[in-house]
DNA sequence: CAAAACTGCGAACGGTGTTTGCAGATTACA
DNA sequence: TGTAATCTGCAAACACCGTTCGCAGTTTTG
């Protein structure tokens, strides 16, 4: 039994970065190879975050990497993590709480236009580290004074969480109605709004009216 | 020059199944891939759709397809657009518009929920066909009576979206919280959350609510 | 009947994530 | 001190992927 694998299987990845005593030093650390993924992210998308690609930029071989983790899907869930630490830091309870999730979802906005691969991670299962927890945390503490059940506050911060993603994307990705040769004339309320023009923007944000109204309706005391 | 790749390059798919009179009568139809590939998807995921795996359903091999297709992400553009016809019918524009916006958002989620791995598509540039037309024009059609400019109504629509995806993808992925092993105790309102029992459901369906707010909130005139 | 145009598809190319196996470094223990 | 245990780095290989190439075979055109 000489070269058991360093990670024993479900270990999630979150707590274990400790090295055994025998060995020679690492010559990397985790967190060097995530902000490599995450500048290869930022720069070409996550398609480009390859193994092969991680290791060239840190001067190494594909098959180093997995002395640090256990696939490629533990350095997707680390990345995610991590940048989720540019929330912080967190709006105090202070004042009205809408206006407190307000500047969150504004916070998470700015992250995921910042790393618009982002978007394509929090689809997945399993993405759930310690900074997410710290942000669960920060969001039921604004809420504190909502007099609604813990769950209905979770899934709300869900739902903000999804339109967040829905604005950043928007405005990332032009979101363009491209139908490359389509014919639109079948389709007489689309023909007649796209021959609209194109309209100033509104005078409040779009995002932060979705958000106020999402977050008002779903924690409002349930109506009769 | 006799071998001419078939599709002339950005023809992007829809409109183009005529077959020249020359050669022999296709084995197949565009028609028969996309449903192959649907079946795959839906049994066993999107990342399981691999040319190979539907060439193989086919009793055919896998450069064949490239006789009906151009690329994998056509095959997948057309995949979006099959699903989506199962939003039909749409309802007619009766009654309040928001009772027939949620109508759809329901099938949208039901659609969602049928083929978990939509969603996935749903965030990928280009995937407009015909389908998302007409599901835009009925949009447009329930909203007439909406006094609010087109570019409003077509975001509220992508937001509605949105939100629908969540919801399905809520229910289908547990979206359980499995931090697995991560130390909760840091988070103290993280922790009195999930110490509370688990609750019952709300009264009124959350997902109702969520969509009746937001698209309140977002087609509402202008606040002063 | 020859030429043209098409179909099916085996084989190959370059890419991917991951495993294996081993040389060499470091430490632990006798 | 010496040897065994353990660790690191990493080239090579494996299985799979999307896609292209080239060609045999089929059908239609002129």
């Amino acid at each position: 039994m000489s070269d058991a694998s360093p990670h024993s299987q479900r270990d999630s990845i979150w707590r274990r970065p400790a090295r055994g005593t025998r060995g020679p030093a690492p010559a990397h650390t985790r967190d060097e190879i995530v902000a490599a993924a995450i500048a290869i992210a930022d720069a070409d998308g996550l398609a480009a975050v390859s193994m092969r690609a991680v290791a060239t930029r840190l001067g190494t071989g594909a098959a180093s990497l997995y002395r640090y983790l256990s696939s490629r899907d533990d350095l997707l869930d680390l990345m995610a993590d991590r940048v989720a630490a540019e929330l912080r830091p967190y709006p105090e309870p202070e004042g009205d709480w809408l206006n407190g999730m307000v500047r969150i979802a504004r916070a998470q906005r700015a992250v995921h236009e910042r790393h618009p691969w982002l978007s394509e991670l929090s689809q997945r299962a399993s993405a759930i580290g310690p900074e997410a927890l710290a942000f669960f945390d920060a969001c039921l503490r604004i809420m504190a004074p909502v007099p609604a059940t813990p769950t209905a506050k979770l899934e709300a911060v869900a739902v903000m969480n999804g339109i967040s993603i829905l604005f950043a994307r928007k405005r990332t990705a032009g979101e363009a109605f491209t139908f490359a040769g389509l014919d639109i004339t079948p389709y007489p309320h689309l023909l007649a709004a796209l021959a609209q023009p194109p309209a100033a923007p509104p005078a409040v944000d779009l995002f932060e009216r979705a958000q106020r109204s999402l977050l008002r309706g779903l924690l409002a005391p349930d109506p009769a």
